[in-house]
DNA sequence: TATTAATTCTACCTTTCAGTAGTAATTAGT
DNA sequence: ACTAATTACTACTGAAAGGTAGAATTAATA
């Protein structure tokens, strides 16, 4: 029950870019900053390139932006690359899909924490985020 | 964001045995009525033994039973067997360990939510969810 | 144009999770 | 004692996640 690596990382370092969205950096500098395996963190952002969640400048002097305001973006938009959220239908004891016509045993104590979360991933921004905590 | 697979099974079976506690049930059994690969299934439940949740009967006419009431078995006694609870010292994004003195920037946002599940797990029991829903 | 620094692509390796196979150990019944 | 039915143990296979290597592509600058 927590969030696979790729997407703690594709969460980190969004997060940093948004709290440095003045300067434009560099997959180098970022694997550093955040501790990141090099080659690992450049596959990711090709990903996040994908999706338009972020723009790549390729060549000398390049390096990756963000494509939108911090603000556009959520967190749950993140998570959806990886297939990491928690989608609707998604049944907690994998039980095929979920309909509420037939619910699994666990339907009733798990609505309210689920949407708590979904919330939450939903409505939390990288501006929202960008500069808090002392952890990078 | 997800339960592993041998939690979900741990969970169903165990809500199974405890929704029908008076009969006892055999890993053959088990493995046909809630679908799970018998080999599966009977490794999950000897670790379930182990940890003492589960009794086991050997030999023929053998099978498991619950070893505690089912108001005594909540999720969380589950989950932590197989390493799949949400932990105190778990940090949402990765970053080593959590310390309430240096948060992660997600933490104001992750507290809440964190703290409905852990409870949910906690207090949730087996007595509880046995015969809810309709799916097994 | 050549060099250099950057991203991207393809392919692979490693570890963990999920699942399977075969056999040994245990026990009730005949 | 023997057999049949059952769980436990050991070891393996397959798939997915996590991570790595190297070459191809792109573009700024000298
Ligand atoms: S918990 Fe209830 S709602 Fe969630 S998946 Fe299972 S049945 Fe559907
Ligand atoms: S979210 Fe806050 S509390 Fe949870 S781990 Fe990260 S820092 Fe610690």
């Amino acid at each position: 029950m927590q969030l696979s690596n790729t997407s703690q990382y594709a969460i980190r370092t969004l997060t940093y870019m948004a709290t440095h969205k003045e300067v434009q950096m560099n997959a180098t500098q970022l694997s550093r900053v955040l501790d990141i395996p090099y080659k690992f963190l450049t596959k990711i952002m090709t990903d996040l390139v994908k999706v338009d969640l972020v723009e790549s400048i390729r060549g000398r002097e390049g390096g990756y932006l963000l494509k939108k305001q911090s603000r556009e973006i959520a967190l749950r938009d993140i998570l959806t690359v990886f297939h990491d959220g928690i989608e609707q239908e998604q049944c907690i004891l994998g039980i095929g899909v979920c309909s509420s016509l037939c619910k699994c045993a666990l339907h009733d104590q798990w609505v309210a924490p689920k949407q708590q979360i979904q919330q939450m991933f939903e409505q939390t921004t990288l501006a929202d985020i960008a500069g808090q905590g002392c952890k990078i």
